[in-house]
DNA sequence: TATAATTAATTTGAATTCGAGATAATAAAA
DNA sequence: TTTTATTATCTCGAATTCAAATTAATTATA
């Protein structure tokens, strides 16, 4: 008969909890992901109006850093979004290192008017446990998530 | 005093948990790349080994279900680890629209090499929840995702 | 003050991924 | 059997991302 080491089984139970994890993610980006498309945006760019529209005004890297991405990247994601007028930058009038984004009337009205869609549509995506059920996963991915960080 | 109703309550914590499950994701899979990329290997190409490694020649479409890869994807990667010698394509003699990939000598070697390395890599990135806690999280993760897949 | 180190944003180039369409083989239906 | 639909793989082009190097401004140090 097989014995299964204290080892081998933290090691199965890592690989599994991984696997899940990243499966769950996937499936709730794609579908987060697929609500934002019909707006006319991607994730990031969508992140990038979420944070401005909920907290104001932002230095760059402050919100890249917020919404995990490179500093390189956000100049990509920042230039699209003030193309299509949603946002300005302006510079920091203490800091001349620093340049702040800001929603415009235009991208202001536009989270306006999705924002609260995007909202039930998030709801509906985790609709699968009951609210307890959320509560516990919110503290043990959040567990995990904070210990991997500074692995 | 400002009233919470049941509606805002399941929205606000269907936003947390989908940014934590982002950040908790994140973080591992940046630990994991990292430990793979000490192989000279990325992520999807460790995955691709991986499979072939503890299920055996497989189908490329089949690979490309199971790493979450779309098949023009797919090519790219096999590819890349064909031109490495990790791995080598070989025609189906019953449907001549399927190729499978297996692991040549040199790409078990490797995995032989590194596999338990990685597994071991994984159990300490994940080493911040007891086993109970590990196990409630697979169950709720998966609840969750299964249930997002089909929205 | 002059120099060095740090920080913010950008530019550039490369890697990775996807979607749409092409090609070819097989299976199903008329 | 001929036609149609499905399946598997690949090609191509576009989008997104990052890392490294660059520029410029600020802060710390000698």
């Amino acid at each position: 008969m097989k014995e299964i080491s204290q080892k081998e089984l933290e090691e199965e139970l890592a690989l599994k909890l991984f696997v899940v994890l990243n499966r769950a993610q996937e499936a709730a980006q794609r579908q987060s992901a697929a609500d934002i498309k019909r707006y006319g945006l991607n994730l990031s760019e969508f992140a990038v109006l979420e944070l401005l529209y909920n907290k104001g005004e932002q230095p760059i890297q402050m919100i890249g850093k917020k919404v995990l991405l490179a500093s390189s990247s956000m100049t990509y994601v920042i230039d699209k979004l003030a193309k299509k007028e949603f946002l300005a930058r302006r510079a920091c009038p203490n800091d001349r290192r620093v340049t702040y984004a800001y929603l415009t009337d235009k991208g202001t009205e536009l989270m306006d008017g999705i924002f609260p869609q995007h909202q039930a549509a998030m709801a509906t995506i985790f609709a699968g446990l009951t609210t307890e059920e959320k509560e516990q996963a919110i503290t043990l991915i959040k567990k995990a998530g904070l210990f991997a960080d500074d692995q």
